[in-house]
DNA sequence: CTATATTGTTAGACGTGTCTAACAATTAAA
DNA sequence: TTTAATTGTTAGACACGTCTAACAATATAG
């Protein structure tokens, strides 16, 4: 038995990129060098240089002058960072109540470094506030409790129901 | 009216350096190169040439074959980082309940980029986590309150001096 | 006190990701 | 359809932080 072909590990630059192509190519069709270079805050050769690297590990189609695309692997990689980002943005943003602004330089900056475990369990933290706007008795232990059954002892899943009712016939 | 002395930022790497000489000189008198590489996980000339570059910024002393020091702004610096390491672990062990060891590595990555902001909100989290280890009702605007007066609207201050009371007598 | 181990330094290479300058392809305008 | 503007690429430099190999200083044992 030989190890499996094993998740190659990308640097926070090249997961920035993926992240990036699969954010502008969700509207536009063709993915351009320019829109990268401008997005990422780089200049035009940097693009160049990281979609060769990326297209050697199979993760973008990219011939000369031509446009962007991810392949399935990388647009794999990619939903997985763009998970990361908006559950640390929200748990910045709803959460803690920070900035808009602030929030997301965050999020761009630990969306890279953190751990599955720790964004797992942020990422639960954040449904458990987003569910019970309000609160309710013994925050920890109710934490606990959502952490465990995904969902909440008490009357707040009432309330929770309720808001997906309306947010549906929205 | 000219801009005065900034921070000038350190990168990651150097805050590690920063952060475990402080560590590191805590128990020990003299600092030496061996204990840090091992510390860091990096070779020797590894830190010889990271102890140039902050001995060229007056953050450490440090002469050939002698032993190393924080300067005061060292100090200053590798006090903020400890603190945000220190408050980091603690929301993932605590508030998250994330095992110390990955609590420590996430910690350790994301201290390097956290805003001062998210990590003054995060802090206040804590604390208000640890002042009111059972909960209470309302969980949101009672962090509000918190972040707002620093204490607790109701019931859980009176725990909290307990606490106090009881760690000191013990 | 000499010999040996240990610790530390220097020199130089390397990988990553950025940049500028110069050139090439593509697109738009005259 | 030639010319001009825009976009993209190549080549090569650079900063950062790491490494190995070779050498130097210091500490420890005989």
């Amino acid at each position: 038995m030989v190890k499996q072909e094993e998740h190659r590990e990308q640097s926070a630059s090249m997961e920035d990129y993926l992240e990036a192509i699969a954010k502008l190519g969700e509207r536009n069709r063709a993915v351009r060098v320019k829109q990268l270079s401008e997005r990422l805050g780089v200049k035009m050769p940097s693009v160049t240089s990281a979609l060769k690297k990326l297209s050697e590990q199979a993760l973008v189609e990219h011939e000369r002058y031509g446009c962007i695309k991810l392949t399935a692997e990388g647009r794999r990689l990619a939903r997985d960072v763009i998970g990361r980002h908006e559950a640390l943005t929200r748990f910045f943003g709803q959460a803690l109540g920070i900035d808009g602004k602030t929030a997301e330089e965050d999020a761009c900056k630990i969306e890279h470094v953190i751990s599955s475990l720790s964004m797992e369990r942020l990422a639960k933290f954040v449904e458990f506030i987003e569910a019970c706007p309000q609160g309710g008795t013994n925050f920890p232990s109710r934490y606990e409790y959502y952490l465990e059954h995904g969902r909440l002892p008490g009357d707040c899943s009432k309330r929770m129901k309720e808001r997906k009712q309306k947010a549906q016939t929205t």
